[in-house]
DNA sequence: TTGATTCTTGACTGAACAATCCAGAAACAG
DNA sequence: CTGTTTCTGGATTGTTCAGTCAAGAATCAA
C-alpha cells in the first residue's frame, strides 16, 4: 500500500472550474490552475492527464453542478410557466460578477466547440440535458392548461434553451438587468400565446 | 517624401479577421496573423501598434461589413417580417464551415467582454447597431399591420437580438440546420402572436 | 542623382508556456 | 520498525509567445 492523496479530487476541479469559467481555456495557465486548486504541479498531471483532461474534469463538473441547479429551479414552484420564469430570471438576477462570468457552457462553445471534439461531445451532452428539463416543464405546462397543448413542446424547448443562450450572452456583454427581464417576459408572453 | 506601404491595409485586417474569427484571440498567435496577412512582422506592429490593436480593428471591420450585410438583408423584401425571416434563416442556412465559425461578435463576447473593455467598448456600439436596425424593422412591420402595434419595438428588437445570439450559439454548437429552423419558425409565430 | 524618410525582412530577446524529472516525504502492510 | 509504494514540490526542460532591433531596400522631392 501507498500514501493517500491528500487533496479532494472533486474539491480541486470545482475550484479549477471556477478559474476556467473566469478566464477561458487558452487565457488559463497551468499556475493559474495550481494555484488556485491548491495543489503541486505533479499531482495535478498524475491525477488528470494534462490541462486539457482538466478541462473537460472542469466542463462535467459544471454541467453536473448547474444542471442540478436548473432542475431545482424548475421544481421550486407548482406552477411550471412560474419556475420557468423564475429560471430565466435568474439570469439577469446574478451580481454584476456573475453576469459578467456569463456560463461556462456557452464560453465554452465560443471557445471551443468547433475545434476540439472532446469538448464538442461533452458540451452536446450538456445542451441534450438542458433540452430534456425544458421540454419536460412545457409538456407540464401544457397539461396544466398553462400553455396551448398543441404546441411542439421539443421546438418550444429548442427556443427556450436558445433564449438562454442569448440571455447569457447578453449578460455577459454587459445588456442592463431590466433589458434582460424584458426580454424574458417577452418571451414568455411569445410562448403563453402561441 | 518615403516609401509606400506595399500592401494594402484594410485587405490585411480582412485577411486577420478572418483568423481571429476562426481561432479566438488567444489562439491566435502574431505567427499566424502574418502569415494569413502576408506582410512582415514590422509592417504589422507599425500599423496597428501590436496584436490587441489588430484585433480591435478586425472587430470594427467585422461590425462595418456584417452590419452591411444585415442591412441589405433587411432591406431586400417588401414585407419586413418576411425579410427578418430571411435574415434569421440565413443562420441555419449558412454552410457548415460558417456556422462552425460562428459570429465574430458572438465568439469576441464570449471571449473577451467582461475582461478587455476597450473590446467591449466595440462591441457595445455593434449591439447598438443591430438593436437600432431590429427596431427599424419592427416598426416598419406595425406601420404596415404585420405586427401588433401594440407591442414595445424595442423590447421586440432586444428579444430578436437575443435570439439571433443564441441561434448563432446554437449553430455553433453544432445544432442541426432543421432545428434552428424550428426555432426561427417559433419565434416568429410568437412575435406575430402577441 | 542625391538625400531624407519610411517600409520590409529576418534575426533576436526575454518572458511565459505546458509538461517532465527527480529527490524526498508520507502512508501503510507486514 | 522496515520496506514498498505513491504522493508531493521544486528544479528544469524545450517550445512558443509577443514584441524589438538593426540593416538594407524602396520611394519620392529637389
Amino acid at each position: 500500500m501507498a500514501r493517500t492523496k491528500e487533496f479532494d479530487r472533486d474539491e480541486a476541479v470545482r475550484r479549477a472550474m471556477v478559474v476556467f469559467w473566469e478566464q477561458g481555456y487558452e487565457a488559463t495557465s497551468t499556475d493559474d490552475l495550481l494555484r488556485a486548486m491548491g495543489i503541486g504541479r505533479q499531482s495535478m498531471y498524475d491525477t488528470f492527464g494534462d490541462k486539457h483532461g482538466l478541462y473537460l474534469d472542469a466542463l462535467r463538473c459544471y454541467q453536473t453542478e448547474y444542471g442540478a441547479n436548473m432542475a431545482e429551479c424548475l421544481r421550486s414552484q407548482p406552477s411550471p410557466l412560474a419556475a420557468l420564469r423564475e429560471f430565466l430570471l435568474s439570469i439577469p438576477g446574478a451580481t454584476p460578477k456573475e453576469r459578467a462570468r456569463g456560463c461556462l457552457s456557452v464560453n465554452a462553445t465560443a471557445e471551443m466547440a468547433h475545434t476540439d471534439p472532446e469538448v464538442a461531445t461533452v458540451l452536446k451532452s450538456s445542451g441534450a440535458l438542458g433540452l430534456g428539463m425544458l421540454e419536460r416543464i412545457v409538456r407540464e405546462a401544457q397539461h396544466k392548461g398553462e400553455l396551448n397543448p398543441k404546441l411542439d413542446a421539443r421546438v418550444a424547448a429548442s427556443f427556450l434553451l436558445t433564449t438562454i443562450g442569448g440571455l447569457r450572452l447578453g449578460a455577459k456583454a454587459g445588456t442592463p438587468p431590466d433589458t434582460l427581464r424584458a426580454v424574458v417576459d417577452f418571451t414568455l408572453a411569445g410562448l403563453k400565446s402561441q
